[in-house]
DNA sequence: AATGTGATGTTGACAATGTTAACATAGTGA
DNA sequence: TCACTATGTTAACATTGTCAACATCACATT
């Protein structure tokens, strides 16, 4: 955590650091906020250090978001272990979690669906890997769930949760980048979305 | 348009080329692609030019969104003149060219609808002034006399009018950040998401 | 016509940033 | 002990945004 103690000459420990403190740069100051020079700077490294350990700074971005990944496929683990609540709860709770999840890491949010990524981890990993590590993956087999269960309609599940996961995307984006004239009423329009997509959805 | 003739000590033009041709960057080589000293070779004047007619790089910017979103208005009119139309064809084609505009102008999309946009435009007009220039304002006019004619639903118009654009905004954005798995069945997509937000709609 | 004043344009310089090269230190195994 | 490699540091450079100082032009007033 500190960086000012005695510095020896190897710090030891730049990889992690420098990826878990360009990730709370990121959520506190923005993206653009993590310059190579000050996240050195924190970590008690010389500004050069990082190059020992990511080819660039993009790789360094790289590996910052697939650290996010990893936050945010935990923070949903809640939701998928509830598997005894019904498929429209399910379906209900993870809206829910994916949007708060957007609300209080804006700047994650970002860059984890943002423009940025797509070349990123085209590079990383083949598409189905990714289509799983967003999450995607479970929404299709919630859908097929609810399929199975009668209480959605038919259709190809991926273009159905391909519907899904554009409301609540959106939804996300438009609210976390100030596009909509919301302050309080974000449980309200969460609602709505919810309930018209349910209502599009049932069979 | 030709930045290399006699290259007079005045050029005359360096507000409107600027913007113009920062636009012209934009989409063809992406918003990290505008630099001032690139742009100012482009428009044939000389790095600082600039700087005679916008106070910053942001400032410029600023005005090429605003000239932006007045192309993206007119990509509009033609939908909104077709008042012929009744309330579902509207609907759909309105959805329909959002879409084709994203794919088409992704770049542009990106800067429009993305999160730089969220402090300009709160310098430049308020946030009334904002909804109606993206367009929202039609949506939520257009889902008013839906429920004037009976079908759609009841509820308030903006939050469901916001649930509408979240669906099409989060499918474009999706789509060409590369977060969807699709390239030929972007038709296929979007009239399962049509159609099962007009079914979530209707009364 | 002369002139001066503001608008517009240009060059030089500087700070911040990403990056590379050259050098320094530390740990590890022969 | 002695390399060898991983890790870390400093110096230097190119790019970019920005400002200061200077140059040129348009044009209104005299």
């Amino acid at each position: 955590m500190n960086q000012d103690e005695k510095r020896p000459y190897h710090h030891g420990n730049v990889k992690e650091s420098a990826i878990e403190t360009a990730l709370e740069m990121l959520e506190s100051e923005g993206l653009e906020a993590i310059t190579l020079r000050e996240l050195s700077s924190r970590i008690g490294a010389s500004r050069t250090a990082i190059y020992r350990h990511f080819e660039n700074k993009e790789a360094l971005i790289r590996e910052v978001i697939l650290a996010g990944f990893e936050r945010f496929d935990a923070f949903f683990i809640d939701i998928f272990a509830r598997t005894d609540a019904d498929v429209l709860a399910r379906f209900t709770m993870m809206g829910r979690a994916y949007l708060a999840f957007a609300v209080n890491n804006p700047q994650l949010y970002r860059v984890l669906f943002g423009p940025t990524v797509r070349q990123e981890r085209e590079e990383v990993c083949d598409l189905e890997d990714a289509q799983k590590a967003t999450g995607f993956h479970a929404l299709v087999h919630l859908i097929e769930a609810g399929q199975n269960e009668g209480v959605f309609k038919k259709g190809d599940p991926f273009l159905l949760a391909a519907t899904v996961w554009s409301t609540v995307h959106g939804l996300a984006s438009l609210i976390i980048d100030g596009h909509l004239v919301i302050s309080d009423n974000i449980d309200a329009i969460f609602e709505t979305g919810n309930r018209t997509l349910l209502e599009g959805l049932k069979s």
